[in-house]
DNA sequence: TTTTGAGTTGTTCGA
DNA sequence: GTCGAACAACTCAAA
């Protein structure tokens, strides 16, 4: 059994599988690659989950064996006379290519479940048999589709593990768990947002409060599966029903995707690709750094670089501001979001980018752009969020944070700011920026003009 | 085949 | 301050 994205024994539909044979051998193989393109809050939760996953086995009087990477190196040659190689299977490119080579050197097809999503792609479609290229559309069919049954809890007395003592990867995860503070589970995470779920339509959008599930990083890294937060949740409130929306679009994403690969790299409606991005180094890193002047943009960069996550409200607003704002490449702010965020996705991040710079799928006019003091008023409206991330800024009054610029200088001076100095002034006028923006979409769709 | 209705998350302007 | 309409035209799904 090759864990990869679905580091969990509880309903894991390949786990199951596996240890339905005398005796399964569980694996991990950490590829140094990925390791080392993670920023460092992935990379720590990634380590605790596999430490989890060891501490979990063991408690079954079982082990886990922790290969170096390559995989394709490792699993052939720990599985050469396996009698099948169980795994969940890959939505991405890369892992599907590193899948195949595998596959390939064991001469054996990989035994693959979907453990990973709710539906299995190729089960949610339309009328005419194809998957929707419209979320709603999907979203139909896919909430009265039944789901997989939950698979059997698989037998730990059959498990063996524990080779590969001695592998650097082991010897990091050994290291790692000396380092490590106690770990919420996700199971917890997922009780406790239980309390919250109902007051999920309200609390959604304030990224000042504790309103979304937390549970990101789970998913993506498979300690919890969301087949169980579909059961565990229900539909029956709006609340509930609105975040199971949620895991729909998740699924809707993966199975694009597998679609699509190129939606990783291009745009999903290719006359966008035309589309003329500035060249802009400065103000690239300017929103990397939380340095745009705009407060709730700076904040939101700020957390993501401090903590690995971002509010979800404040994602599509840093993300309108570098792709409408700053006319800049969406691919170079997809790039540094999975470089940095503990649930980065290929598909998810790709998907949700080409949604917010409007080069995807859905149907959102591109005249729809996000003006980040708007929605900084009106999801920020006390300021709590911005004062928690740019404290330079916490001295202005509420209704003055969310445009320093345009707070009158006497109040600027007694909060002690000063534009340029103690925090920037704007990267952008938003107007011009958005009339910019407008004209270099409308080049791309009419070349003529 | 044609038609119809709708499309995650918005902003702005004028009544 | 509130509210509704306009903001392009197009694509997609379903009738």
């Amino acid at each position: 059994m090759w864990f990869r994205h679905d580091l969990r024994l509880e309903d894991n539909p390949a786990w199951s599988r596996a240890t339905q044979a005398d005796t399964v051998e569980p694996v991990v193989v950490v590829e140094d690659t990925l390791l080392d393109a993670a920023g460092p809050h992935r990379r720590t939760r990634y380590l605790d989950a596999v430490v989890d996953l060891q501490d979990t086995l063991r408690a079954n009087g079982a082990d886990l064996t922790i290969l170096d990477g390559p995989a394709q190196i490792a699993i052939p040659r720990i599985a050469a006379n396996a009698d099948s190689i169980h795994v969940n299977e890959a939505v991405g490119p890369w892992g599907r290519r590193r899948d195949a080579e595998v596959s390939a050197a064991v001469a054996k097809p990989l035994t693959s479940e979907w453990g990973t999503l709710v539906a299995e792609p190729g089960t949610v479609l339309t009328g005419k048999g194809t998957l929707s290229r419209v979320f709603t559309a999907f979203w139909k069919v896919w909430v009265r589709t039944p789901p997989p049954p939950l698979p059997e809890a698989g037998s730990a007395e059959a498990v063996s593990g524990g080779a590969g003592i001695g592998s650097r990867a082991a010897e990091l995860v050994e290291q790692h768990r000396r380092q490590r503070s106690t770990i919420a589970s996700a199971h917890d995470r997922l009780a406790s947002w239980l309390d919250h779920v109902d007051r999920y339509d309200d609390d959604r959008d304030r990224p000042a409060i504790d309103g979304t599930s937390q549970l990101s990083a789970d998913l993506r890294l498979g300690t919890i599966s969301p087949r169980r937060v579909l059961d565990v949740v229900g539909t029956s409130t709006p609340g509930r029903d609105g975040f199971v929306r949620q895991l729909a679009w998740r699924d809707w994403y993966a199975h694009l995707l597998l679609e699509m690969p190129h939606m990783l790299s291009s745009a999903i409606r290719p006359e966008y690709d035309a589309i003329e991005w500035l060249d802009d180094p400065e103000g690239l890193e300017a929103w990397k750094s939380g340095q745009t002047g705009y407060p709730i943009v700076d904040a939101g960069m700020r957390q993501l670089a401090q903590t690995g996550w971002m509010h979800n409200r404040v994602r599509m607003i840093t993300a309108s501001f570098l792709v409408k704002d700053l006319l800049i490449d969406w691919r170079l702010g997809e790039r540094w979001f999975r470089s940095l965020l503990i649930d980065a996705e290929p598909s998810q991040n790709a998907g949700n980018w080409q949604w917010v710079a409007g080069t995807g799928t859905d149907a959102a006019p591109y005249f729809r752009i996000f003006n980040p003091v708007s929605q900084s008023r009106r999801f920020d409206p006390s300021g709590t969020y911005i004062r928690r991330w740019v404290p330079e800024l916490s001295a202005l009054a509420d209704r003055d944070i969310h445009a320093p610029w345009e707070t009158a200088p006497l109040d600027l001076a007694s909060a002690g700011v000063i534009l340029g100095d103690t925090y920037p002034a704007p990267l952008v006028d938003h107007a011009s920026a958005r009339a910019r923006t407008l004209e270099a979409y409308a080049r791309a769709v009419k070349p003529s003009t």
